[in-house]
DNA sequence: ACGTTTCTTGAAATCGATTACTGAAATGGG
DNA sequence: CCCATTTCAGTAATCGATTTCAAGAAACGT
């Protein structure tokens, strides 16, 4: 009866939508309410639509559908290292966040390079991504603006925007950083060294404010070196405050953890014994070292859920006002940082 | 003269490319013409348009853009698991070529279930992405299929996919658990056990092969567990392994080692010592274990290189032929592997 | 000086889906 | 049974950039 099907459609014939309103027999605007799930269709059309798109395999062209729509399906995330297990987790909690709601990932990794984030940025405005989570290189980005101006929701992640329009969700730095060093003081040591990443990125910053109040407030006196957030600077910075003497150290990262690890392993020292050390970050690894991190964890996954979840309530038109949320550090007590147990077994 | 100069736009108001037009005295067509660096635009008109360009702040609307043009400037990468350090790096491997030749990066994390790999296959289908790199669930797929008939060029990354018109990006699976397979047989161990992934990954299967040709032409009995290729199924084949009384392990993949560790952990064995490892892939912290873990690495960065050149070949339209090139793993000898070391450290 | 070729530019069609508007049919109330 | 209201579906405009076609201007050779 039908004429040849072919159920392989025969390449470079990209199916229209106009293809599938001619053999069912309807217009294209029926077709498109049916696949928008638009009310006003009768039962019957909708059947004998819905069963053409089925029989010829058709989907619809996004591209064209977005730029009727003004708004395409997507949400870019511009974070500053995909290698970096932090914002993995932020990205893969983000992807799932969004799958669910049909929307795509578009991945803008900047490198901590300014400039690359100005280019993403406008990346983010010329695709017209329907919202952007972001974790800036640098809080006053005009191109942040610029992207709110085009109608864009952004969400600020772990750092925030100097643009009063965005929405964020922030990790509580200070305090964080201030527990760390408040343990390792409690520890009993004096001279506790604070391997800072570079000051121009927020987190970085407010680590350090944590630190050195709470270096003050115990009548110590700080020890900061400046790393740069990655494993080499974290090397760096170990070796310049075991040059000073420091015997415990609170790390800004966990990219510079590593870097300090094997820093001091190739100064001969023994974490937990000779040196006790706190990394902000939980990465995966942290219970594989010997002895095992102690660490200070963001709840990352719940982070990403509540930006995620921001940036859909905005596009659903639901709030208007601004919201912000703070998420406290969780302190992962392993053996890293206290020396009792090492001491014993080491006898 | 110029009236009330509005640096900042009116919000709401994106640009199109017939304002530029307008104010710089020319059609669009030009307009279009220098923003596309087509040659045939007078030197004076160039300059013109550029300055009001420049002066307007003007981006061109990619959706249209990319409605026009048949193709989205985008590169869809699908992978099982974004958290997978191995993945992590392919992707920030793809996302650095992609960027500098102007390509944006969809990411599509497919959790290794094929129902999520299908729908993200036809949305790369859906957004017309020029081309994508796969690391397929499953091999046959037939939506790989179908993205390749829209004219997508696929390039197979890891994980070989069925339909011939791909091209692909491989390891030399068995020959790597060979190898390491051979090594562990070279300490001395007879009772070599294997952590498996699932068999329906290819890379799995064939890294099985390579481990059941060395452990026969051994004269040996290969002792082999299944996990996921996540840490919970690595803990669990290896208390099974270690029950039915393994002393040398080589592990399928980087996330089931960690789950060996703390098995063995758990089992109150030391690594190096009381029992040899050997992992696939060779994470970062890969130095941070006690003792640390030898490894096959793949070489990710230069095999993600040849990826994304593959693809740009193809959408450069210079290459007909279908292309496939196998990498070498890498043997990375660390400490536990053997037990010399270990063993006079322990006395 | 005139025909021919080359260089620039503009007008208008196009990509494919969505949606405002409009009209026809169906339903319901009095 | 007739008018008002609702439901359903089609026509055509629209989103914004690209590109074909054609025409006008300039350059060139004889």
């Amino acid at each position: 009866m039908t004429p040849a099907r072919t159920l392989v459609p025969p390449a470079h014939t990209p199916l229209r939508i106009n293809d599938v309103a001619q053999r069912a027999g309807v217009s294209p605007a029926t077709v498109s309410r049916v696949l928008n799930d638009n009310l006003s269709v009768g039962q019957a059309t909708r059947e004998k639509v819905q069963a053409v798109i089925d029989e010829l395999g058709y989907r619809p062209n996004r591209v064209a559908s977005n730029l009727r729509r003004q708004q395409a399906q997507m949400i870019g995330v511009v974070i500053s290292d995909i290698e970096n297990p932090h914002f993995t987790a932020v990205v893969r909690a983000v992807e799932d966040a969004a799958y669910r709601r049909g929307y795509r990932v578009l991945l803008c990794n900047t490198d901590e390079q300014p400039e690359k984030q100005r280019a993403y940025l406008g990346v983010l405005t010329a695709e017209r991504v329907a919202g952007a989570i972001i974790s800036p290189t640098e809080a006053k980005a005009p191109e942040i603006g610029e992207l709110i101006d085009h109608g864009t929701c952004v969400v600020a992640f772990d750092r925030d925007i100097a643009d009063r329009r965005a929405d964020a969700v922030l990790a509580a730095n200070a305090e964080g950083a201030s527990t760390g060093t408040a343990h390792l003081i409690a520890c009993g040591h004096s001279k506790v060294g604070y391997i800072s990443g570079p000051l121009r990125v927020e987190t970085a910053a407010e680590r350090l404010r944590g630190y050195e109040e709470c270096m003050k407030a115990a009548g110590l006196t700080p020890m900061v070196a400046y790393g740069d957030f990655r494993y080499e600077g974290g090397a760096r910075a170990t070796r310049e405050l075991l040059a000073s003497g420091a015997t415990a150290l609170l790390v800004g990262n966990n990219l510079m953890a590593v870097g300090a690890l094997h820093a001091i392993k190739e100064a001969r020292l023994k974490v937990g014994r000779d040196i006790a050390l706190v990394a902000i970050d939980d990465p995966p690894w942290a219970e594989l070292t010997d002895p095992p991190l102690t660490t200070l964890a963001q709840p990352v996954r719940a982070m990403a859920d509540a930006a995620v979840e921001m940036l859909l309530e905005r596009l659903g038109g639901g709030r208007k006002r601004r919201k912000r949320q703070v998420f406290d550090f969780e302190f992962r007590h392993r053996g890293s940082c206290c020396n009792q147990e090492t001491v014993v077994k080491a006898r």
